[in-house]
DNA sequence: GCTTAAGCGAGACGGTACGTCTGGTCTTACT
DNA sequence: AGTAAGACCAGACGTACCGTCTCGCTTAAGC
């Protein structure tokens, strides 16, 4: 009967959410810069072990708050024409990095994976952006014959956005991520 | 008479060589986020206000000893076949950015730039990986008549490389560099 | 109805024995300073409100583990002649202090007394050192005429060993103690 | 020549200052007990880092802080009459204890060395009450040829003083201690 | 060759976040 | 109703690094 009664007070449900929302106030009023465990704590009313108890680390938290909110984020309807559906895709994904408090978290977590193995494992655990990614090239899989199944074909699909967004060039336009899909759907066609 | 004759001790290459080279063990030793100013003057062994009277900020040392080194890891000899010479550029970089000093601080200053709008301006105005990559699309463009001129052309290229690695994915092998080049080059022609 | 039947599960003996022990285990394992109410209620295998709901401070405890052990510590044998009496006294005085664990305690109840009114109250109250002087005085007080009622008497008996021990100075030896005894001897005659 | 030249920025005797007026103010303040490390370095103006690079725990600091008054409170006028030498010295005593700042340090630190033998080894090393009781000793065994030269003799004049005022009982009046240093001067004639 | 202004090393300074610890309270399910 | 377990808020702990400052010394250019 091992693991059937929890015992002693139960999480508080509370407190969780207080936290994750604090998160994500903390990262449009500050940045993530400044946003501290200390910070955090005291916006959220609660107590500096309550948030070490549950997430040891920032990153953590971070890929809780960023990972709720990404799916909704990227999803896009279905279209039947493939070149439609990529840039809708893509344009979704420029708006979510760019303009979103949950694109900022995620390119926060991939910057700080950069100079901790400890985030860079969790972030490639969560593979964030592969999962939306991989559903819309299964889609567009029944039009274009050639797509590829491994996981650089995503990289293919987002990378240039991605790197030209966090390089801190203008994010792309319209016209640019119409072309990038419109090359993509006749490469793979 | 402003901007006559320095008076005074003048500036020690010495320091600065010293300074530059702590970094690079550095980063070797205990990676960026380990990486602190009064390690890295301890290191020189040099005083901490030499190190700030010169850099401002850790990113102004990490563009300097990272832009000194990225072209020449990025060098690529000219060749005649446009698909054999974006493979080489690509193998190129994914050398840089999983196997080199000059590599890890490219990322981490990347990783930087997203919570610290200072090095943001910093990293974008060096654009950093933009010189190489235009360079040898402008070398392509001689046999493949639809390479575009806009920014986004060398995202392309070097995007889904960059995000890979940054992921924590396993890097590319050589067969999907290959790959990804036969598809921009159909792409492109 | 006041003070009819007592509703509810009655208080746990146990509970009590278990918590005075790990009191006094806790004193000879790590000290004064290092016991934690949290450690006491661990060590006890009780619940923290238990150890709350009997003893309001660290205090409280302290005062009944020592209250406890202390009549016993410090009773000496009747002796008729009163320079050997004091004599035995002393020395039983010197044992407690230096070397048992009610010993321990009391020092620090008189240690946490100084920065903490609430336990000086306490300690005041519990007169704990008194009470046996007292007994002893007053078996003195029939063979010497001298000896003071006041409590100024059990203090000029008590307070040279005390001082000595709380001030870190090796123990007073038997010779030291025994001349101590005469000058009283002779002083109250 | 070792330890000639001091490099580096020399040490701020204004912080020491306002660091040892903070913990004077802290203790009438707030008492021992509500004295925290923080707290003396936001009083005092000072960074949290310069308390502890000169004091490693507050018992240092209220040793320094008590030892620079004491002696100035415990100092008494020379006397030719061996009993009102005494008694003057136990009235300075009483009044320390009881009465000022440095008094209610010394008996904290009384008391912390009961739980803490980092701190007992300080307090020992230090002897605080040792040097002015063992001065006034010196002074009267001129006249009293059996004052002992041991450090027993002078917890026997200050012992009863200090434990009755530890104790929590009301400080000893005019007439006990003058009949303390008659039966003193008596004993030692 | 003397002056002088700036660079240099060392390290103390006022701040502040870190992650851990304990205090005292509360909320469960169990007895 | 009392109990064991343990989560809760609060805040002090001692450490580390930040960026600035203040020393005494060194180094050249300029008189």
């Amino acid at each position: 009967m091992t693991g059937s009664a929890p015992q002693g007070r139960p999480r508080s449900e509370a407190a969780r959410l207080a936290v994750l929302h604090a998160v994500d106030d903390l990262l449009v009023d500050v940045g993530y810069g400044a946003m501290t465990m200390k910070g955090i704590a005291e916006r959220a009313g609660v107590g500096r072990m309550t948030v070490y108890r549950w997430w040891p680390t920032k990153a953590h938290l971070l890929v809780e708050a960023c990972a709720a909110d990404l799916p909704k984020e990227l999803a896009v309807p279905d279209e039947p024409d493939p070149e439609r559906q990529l840039t809708g895709f893509l344009t979704a994904l420029a708006a979510f990095l760019t303009g979103s408090d949950a694109g900022a978290a995620y390119r926060a977590l991939l910057g700080e994976a950069q100079h901790d193995p400890e985030v860079g494992k969790l972030v490639a655990g969560a593979d964030l952006l592969g999962g939306p990614a991989r559903e819309v090239l299964a889609r567009v899989r029944g039009t274009l014959g050639g797509v590829p199944e491994d996981r650089f074909a995503a990289a293919e699909l987002c990378g240039p956005v991605v790197l030209l967004v966090m390089s801190g060039s203008p994010a792309p336009d319209a016209t640019a991520l119409r072309a990038h899909a419109a090359r993509l759907a006749k490469a793979w066609a």
